[in-house]
DNA sequence: TAACATGTTTGTCG
DNA sequence: ACGACAAACATGTT
């Protein structure tokens, strides 16, 4: 979503904003305002307006799109000389932030290390856990851990990285360490090399997409053929190949 | 119908 | 103070 907003949004000037859901904030007077640059952060999307940010965060089911044919579209930015930009998202958790360019660091401090484009070391993935005692999987939801793995994310990252998930956050070993970063790392290009495709379109679960593990319950594993199995971690469920993440 | 859902923050409890 | 986790957000899909 960033590619798309550098493609088409970055370098124009905005010529109207229409909110269509009154829980966003009122970008009326954002009308004139040049789009200086695009960005993002964890999840995170930051729109560089001159003198403030415009975060997006799409959070389940946002979607950005150009043009008309959104769904449940909550607020459309219009461009000079290009169709809109139009923030499409039916379940609505999605948000939206305006904050003046110089409080962007403080906003986003919270946040862990990025895991792409470049991979983490090991010793920086170790040292993001410092503390964690309960099991990797859930610890790797949290943002300030490491920024941007979502529960898709965890369960992919550490089936490329032959981590059971149940495996207690003190018990991984250095060579684990790396491995975990390399998956997580394999698992955004995956995907990003899907939606390369068509960087409009997302990927969803049930729908055509790279998972290995995720969703798959009950099917077999692409290495082994074992059936992947679903639990649930912390209230969210998970998903792995018993065989390929073996231990605890 | 009931259960479950891709993300993240918040409050509660230990 | 910190870690872990359930709940919450609002709606759609299975």
């Amino acid at each position: 979503m960033a590619r798309l907003l550098r493609a088409h949004a970055v370098g124009r000037r905005i010529t109207a904003v229409e909110r269509l859901d009154a829980r966003l904030p009122d970008c009326e007077d954002l009308a004139g305002v040049p789009i200086v640059g695009a960005s993002r952060r964890a999840k995170i999307l930051i729109l560089d307006l001159g003198a403030e940010a415009l975060l997006l965060h799409p959070r389940m089911t946002g979607q950005l799109r150009v043009g008309e044919g959104a769904r449940s579209p909550r607020i459309r930015f219009h461009l000079e000389g290009a169709e809109p930009v139009v923030f499409d998202d039916p379940r609505r958790f999605g948000t939206v932030e305006r904050i003046p360019l110089a409080q962007l660091p403080a906003a986003l401090a919270h946040l862990g290390p990025e895991p792409w484009p470049q991979p983490l070391a090991a010793a920086v993935l170790a040292d993001c856990f410092s503390g964690a005692r309960g099991p990797i999987k859930p610890a790797l939801l949290d943002q300030h851990r490491v920024a941007g793995v979502g529960n898709i994310g965890a369960s992919e990252g550490l089936f490329r990285a032959g981590i059971s998930p149940e495996r207690l956050v003190p018990t991984l070993s250095l060579g684990e360490w790396a491995a975990l970063a390399a998956g997580i790392w394999a698992w955004v290009e995956a995907t990003l090399a899907e939606a390369g495709a068509d960087p409009i379109t997302l990927l969803h679960a049930g729908g055509e997409n790279s998972f290995l593990v995720y969703d798959r319950a009950g099917e077999a594993c692409f290495t082994c053929e074992t059936r992947v199995v679903r639990s649930r971690q912390a209230g969210r469920s998970t998903y792995f190949c018993p065989r390929c993440q073996g231990g605890e």
